[in-house]
DNA sequence: CGCGGAGTTGAAGCGTTTCAAACGGGGTGG
DNA sequence: CCACCCCGTTTGAAACGCTTCAACTCCGCG
């Protein structure tokens, strides 16, 4: 709560590193803060060691936090910002698996075998709390409290998951790219933000590796479905109009057709269009 | 170790409950079995408290183990056998999430808000270790070995769901079969059995909703790769006939047809083809 | 024996990929 | 400061692959 205004120090300093490593932020991060984070109830967090030293670290746009292949020897938490988790395979081609925002455990599969199985890039300027991993059991005895906010924030990584495969296995892309949206305006409206106005932080083609399409498909998805009155599209800024309707399309299993046909002849947002939005939302 | 052989009783009672609700099995699961499921390694199991009692239970084929939507006030751990974990959408469509295995966790995901996300049903009788969550904390006071082995194992877990995605990201069809079939080539490759004979626990439905495809299209694909000598299918029974190749198949990328081109050509396995593939195999 | 589910195969429609071109914006260098 | 270039984005057209619907076989089961 103490660091929510101007993380990051803006010094000259820090235009010169700003496409290199992480480094660590001069303020030190609390403990309650990290709990607060972690999602921990408040009734939780009141005798809490505040002598425990934690890492924060700034990660600059565009700079990598881990690199895939590396060791890992910490585990993260991002405080804010926003990270891609991607993979480059043999050929080339760079596999986008996930997008991890304010909240999320970073590196935990790491932890197994001690090897990165994935890359994470900071799509915007990012600060994590650095856990290492040799200290992780003294911390949890001196932190209970700690431990248990961990294994919930585990917990929801292993739902977030699921939410992808969730996303990837619709069969239509139009309907993928609706549970994607979908998907990132619960993420806004759990951090707090609006679920209606989304800006996304990556390109065109991230996307299109999540969800397994072409990238042009998603660049068509996106004005097919502002064409027919449910988005607002304007480069990375999405404006859901019709928030229903789109989380119908998303709940799409088959192809497109069979689904809301009716619904998805009107190419303008029309007056009785917006009359309906209320009467359908009940079924 | 103790119970690798006959683990169940199969009594005339059991005959009765088979489609019925999971039981527990007479005998209990010993903590340093459950330990060496988890691949704890095996010098941290000396000095296990064999006094903590564990509840094993059994699960017989096409039972479910949780129910999606309900309370969920145990996290598992899979003794053997095979578990689908699905979830039902509002049109009546199975969406299959993941399939899971002997040492992998269940139901760590309710943990965060305390109701099951998905259901688990049994594809084979099956066993699993109960650790109720009210009881977590003093187990992991109790054996610290115990709570290390539970993370590692999450871990694992995070690690398997990114594989799913892998899985899923491919934009052919017919890549994402090869990927599912190496997928589960190494995950029998990792409990000590045969990665050429695979046995595959569920229906072609099951495997096109996980992969996002129709199900005719998992048959089409299968004889597919077959023909190309790649398999060999039997029904449920499939044998990776060119490892190298299929796993070739498995890492591709765009369209199949960019991808090993002139390798596609061949219907059948002719000896000339059979001479290539130690060649291939380097590259 | 008949039934239903699982699996396979065929044919037609159409959605997606691919290649290609054009546009726009942000950055760099002149 | 502008021009330029690069990259991300959009749109078009054609080929391809997938879905869909259909028919059929096989197998287990009542």
């Amino acid at each position: 709560m103490t660091l929510d205004t101007t993380p990051f120090a803006d010094s000259s300093l820090d235009a010169c590193i700003d496409r290199c490593c992480p480094v660590p932020i001069p303020q030190r991060g609390s403990l309650a803060d990290l709990l607060e984070l972690l999602g921990s109830p408040a009734g939780a967090r009141g005798s809490v060691p505040e002598s425990i030293p934690l890492a924060l670290w700034r990660v600059p746009q565009h700079a990598a936090l881990v690199h895939e292949g590396s060791r890992g020897r910490s585990i993260y938490v991002v405080r804010h910002g926003f990270f891609k988790r991607s993979k480059t395979l043999e050929d080339g081609y760079e596999q986008v698996l996930s997008f991890m925002q304010a909240g999320e455990i970073l590196c935990f599969e790491a932890l197994h075998n001690g090897v990165q199985p994935a890359s994470l890039v900071a799509l915007e300027t990012s600060s994590v709390y650095v856990l290492p991993v040799a200290e992780l059991n003294s911390l949890h005895l001196r932190c209970p409290q700690l431990a248990e906010a961990l294994q919930r924030a585990l917990s929801r990584q292993l739902l977030h998951a699921t939410e992808s495969v969730e996303m990837m296995a619709a069969v239509s892309s139009e309907v993928r790219i609706a549970r994607f949206l979908m998907w990132w305006s619960s993420r806004m409206a759990a951090m707090g933000q609006s679920p209606r106005r989304l800006r996304l932080r990556m390109c065109r083609r991230d996307i299109a590796s999540l969800l397994g399409v072409a990238h042009e498909t998603v660049s068509r998805s996106l004005t097919s479905l502002s064409e027919e009155g449910l988005l607002r599209v304007s480069n990375r800024d999405v404006e859901i109009l019709d928030m229903d309707h789109l989380h119908a399309r998303a709940r799409c299993t088959r192809s497109p057709g069979t689904c809301d046909k009716e619904r998805r002849e009107p190419r303008l947002a029309t007056p009785e269009a917006l009359q309906h939005r209320s009467a359908d939302a009940v079924m």
